[in-house]
DNA sequence: CGCCGATCCGGACACGTGTCCACTTTTCTC
DNA sequence: GAGAAAAGTGGACACGTGTCCGGATCGGCG
């Protein structure tokens, strides 16, 4: 039994690839995953090891973002009504999108995967949710729904059209 | 003056990889830039000198359905209102999009470019000024968003939500 | 017909991704 | 502390993309 602990320097590894993305995004946009091997002095085996794909890796970079983002729905939830607040929080998802496209790839690797159940999913399903209770969000949608509408904000010419585009968006989302 | 006429081996180069491209993409639906250059017996360079891009090339392998799909919209128009010959025509879109994800690859590399532009977004165009004019569809719209909307069908899990999404987004660009 | 220069060819390169596995290091056990 | 097995490492590889340019080839012209 008693279950292997994970070693001391494969935690210290994956932290420092963290690290080293982190910073090499403040230079750059780009993240090119054997820079990230290279500087962290670890091999593309183990980069890859503990992040399978490069979204896997802008996830836990961007996690603190992204936290805050879901935290921000049951805020927006206490002082608004559900319709109001959803619109609100589209708002907030495009203005992290427009700063840092990261943060778009990040929730776009989006775990369908079971178990995991991606935050972003939850907090989209609680909006929706308390949109149906409230009458004014139609009942048919789902956290996937609104995750795949979203996926144009990962397109490079959306950055202007972005807040007009979620209008649009928002109301076929209301009730009719 | 007089411009010299294109090299007879050049076209015929052109249409090879052409040929070549829609051979190899009814086995898979890969499309490795390397292997069309070599089943068509060119290099690289000449392919990407006549097709900078793999969306360029699906945009010419797929150009007769896409074809297919823009005159279909004045067709729709002419007998149903403006409104329901748009839903039409989106179904009519995810349905080629099902079929071959290539179609909407190709319709993605949207020319933004000067001069060329687009045929999809001239159809696009063509049915959102209808619903304008029947007052409809809102008059906010243009077909520039309605490709950022439909972006999401090219994601592989649209797969089956695609016609309720179309719905949501229908929905949305319709007046209130 | 044959030359000349514009045009086009095509493969070598530089680079990025992701996989694989022989070897090293760490942890556990005694 | 020593030994062995498990866990992890890291770099070589295979592959795909896209660029670049020396040289072959074609079309126009005398």
């Amino acid at each position: 039994m008693a279950e292997r602990r994970t070693r001391a320097d494969a935690v210290s590894n994956r932290a420092r690839i963290v690290q080293v993305a982190r910073e090499l995004l403040t230079s750059t946009s780009e993240l090119p995953m054997n820079a990230v091997a290279k500087a962290a002095g670890v091999g593309q085996g183990t980069l890859y090891r503990n992040f399978p794909t490069r979204e896997a890796l802008l996830a836990e970079v961007y996690k603190a973002d992204v936290d805050v983002l879901v935290a921000s729905a049951p805020d927006l939830l206490a002082q608004h009504d559900a319709a109001a607040a959803f619109r609100l929080w589209l708002d907030n998802v495009a203005d992290y999108a427009r700063v840092k496209r990261g943060v778009l790839a990040a929730l776009e690797g989006g775990e369908l995967a079971a178990g995991h159940h991606d935050p972003i999913a939850g907090a989209i399903d609680r909006l929706l949710a308390a949109g149906r209770d409230e009458g004014t969000l139609r009942a048919d949608v789902g956290a996937q729904d609104v995750l795949l509408l979203l996926g144009f904000l990962s397109r490079p010419e959306a950055a202007e059209r972005a807040h007009h585009v979620l209008d649009l968006i928002f109301n076929g989302l209301r009730v009719r």
